[in-house]
DNA sequence: TTGTAAGCGTTATCAG
DNA sequence: CTGATAACGCTTACAA
């Protein structure tokens, strides 16, 4: 391969000058610029990335890890994130960690190895081998969480407001007359799952009805949202409306309801969560809340980007807005409420 | 940051032997491996991969760029890549590319920049920059195609055989007695809509309908194949079936047949290709043709590993097994077959 | 079995 | 504006 060594000598400057040229042109006369820049073009030089990482301590890569990449809702995010990447000069280093611990850690390592100059997580565990930098250099971490959030982290991130969101959706059931509401939650242990439930709850314990609020455990697979539904429907014929923690949940439950034989809207109603693309396209097209996910795979990259210039100080929490869509899976429930005028 | 220096320094060996003891640690007496051990265990030392690579000129990378990394089909393949890469010890750089020839260069680049040991593109355009590194190298360059082949490229790459997948399809849809069938394909630049084309042809021609056979274009998304069908259903009423190159158009079909108020499969037979995961819980249930996606994701790692190892001589077409799957979308015919006894 | 020392290809500092 | 030179942290002959 030709180095910068080639060039130099093809162009009879030294080094230090090639060098120049290709890193601050303006430093060198036009003359040997010129001439500089020949050999470079005739000798098909490209600078070797991993020297000058070497000298630089910078890499320009971030490594970004998520639960599962073929989730339709984290392959937008990670789209985000690549785009902004990019535009900033940096490339992602991606890692499918299948919800795994050990390949969070695998991956966590790599930053150790200065594979990479951050990271971003998408899931809601920090590996124990960014605690440990994290409690090393504090806010200096180049560490941030998408997705979820969790304050006692200490780690940026980028999300939505869950609670509300999840509070939104239930107030909009009842509002629209459902009283007997079943939730299809995420795994217990994930703080975006929790967030959703407090808010949830809150809505129908002020509303009333929290007796009659019914929660399932899925995680967020279409099968585990089929199976969750079919669960509920034994037995109890109450329920009038089903709120799924993910799309894809959600269009196992329209599988299970289909399966079952009964109607949606027309005795059940299905709202989901995350707007994936495929919401709109299923039969019936699916109520859910939108979040916008290459937005925040865009702001994850921005969070990290001031961590890695020095502009921050403190943890930022940037929650993002998202928004109620209203479509046909979701329809009036048995109760009429009181007028509100 | 702890260097093998201070490791060695900590337990008083050389650096050298330090390195030894993480490299071939069988090479090391028992009692100083131990030392050195210790003090790589107090010290929370971690070697630096920059510089290891810039001595060894192994990055422990690979490149991988899809034209749309949130396309179910492309990140089923990305995880098999993963999945393939984490195993022999390389991580995966992702380059999303939009199907954009720029971008597509722009990582092409990092491969000349030694960035990364080896290529995997998914897409079908041979950026320019891979071009004069196959030039130069031959078969030892290191870049593997995937989903899609062409032979002149001189790429090894791992595919079906999108021709004979397509050639059954259309023969299935003879046996079941239709006639009249249409067919959404991909871009036409792409080999692999070409391909299709050919076998789905083929199999009209045999048949004495190649007459009756119609095509439009699409671009593999939802969309396109909502439109392509809408355009179809205008002032043609003798379509029986529509044959969608991907599962994503065959949605859209589905979509705009339900728009307009034509039955699914009683009126019109839908079938998809690639068998994603959403092709069985749409409404009807899609018959499809399965491709092995994270098959398809393992092998182009292998066959990049196999030239990064020496073990290459030629470029290797390795055609995967696909699988037709029937599903409900898919029904009988108005031209019941002749008996074939 | 261990140590010495020579790079890998850059970048950056310091003179000139 | 240009050149000499010293790192960056690791690996690996080669020598002891």
């Amino acid at each position: 391969m030709t180095t910068i060594r080639d060039v130099a000598a093809a162009a009879g400057v030294s080094r230090a000058t090639a060098a120049r040229v290709l890193a601050n042109p303006e430093m060198v006369a036009e003359a040997t610029r010129a001439r500089v820049m020949k050999s470079v073009e005739a000798l098909g030089y490209t600078r070797n990335s991993v020297a000058a990482s070497l000298r630089t301590t910078r890499t320009g890569r971030i490594i970004v890890t998520v639960p599962d990449i073929s989730n339709p809702f984290f392959s937008r995010v990670i789209r985000g994130v690549e785009e902004a990447a990019q535009k900033a000069g940096y490339a992602v280093l991606l890692g499918d960690t299948r919800n795994e611990r050990e390949r969070e850690e695998q991956y966590a390592e790599m930053l150790n190895r200065r594979e990479a100059d951050g990271m971003i997580f998408l899931g809601h565990r920090l590996p124990t081998v960014l605690a440990r930098l994290l409690e090393r250099d504090g806010v200096r971490a180049p560490i941030v969480n998408g997705c979820e959030f969790t304050p006692s982290l200490g780690v940026s991130s980028a999300h939505i407001d869950n609670a509300r969101a999840a509070c939104q959706v239930m107030q909009t059931l009842y509002d629209m007359g459902h009283r007997d509401i079943a939730l299809i939650t995420g795994p217990e242990e994930s703080p975006l799952t929790r967030d959703r439930l407090t808010g949830a709850c809150k809505a129908a314990e002020d509303n009333g009805y929290g007796q009659a609020l019914v929660v399932q455990t899925g995680d967020f697979s279409i099968e585990s949202g089929r199976r969750a539904a079919l669960e509920l429907l034994v037995g109890d014929r109450r329920t009038t409306a089903i709120f799924c923690f993910s799309d894809e949940m959600a269009i196992g439950a329209l599988t299970a309801l289909r399966e079952t034989g009964i109607a949606c809207p027309g005795t059940i109603s299905i709202v989901g969560f995350d707007d994936i693309q495929m919401a709109r396209y299923v039969e019936p097209p699916l109520a859910t809340v939108r979040q916008p996910m290459a937005e925040i795979g865009r702001k994850t990259v921005e969070l990290l980007l001031d961590i890695l210039h020095r502009r921050q100080t403190s943890p930022v929490s940037a929650t993002l807005p998202h928004e109620f869509v209203a479509r046909r899976s979701l329809g009036r429930g048995p109760h009429p409420p009181a007028s509100k005028t």
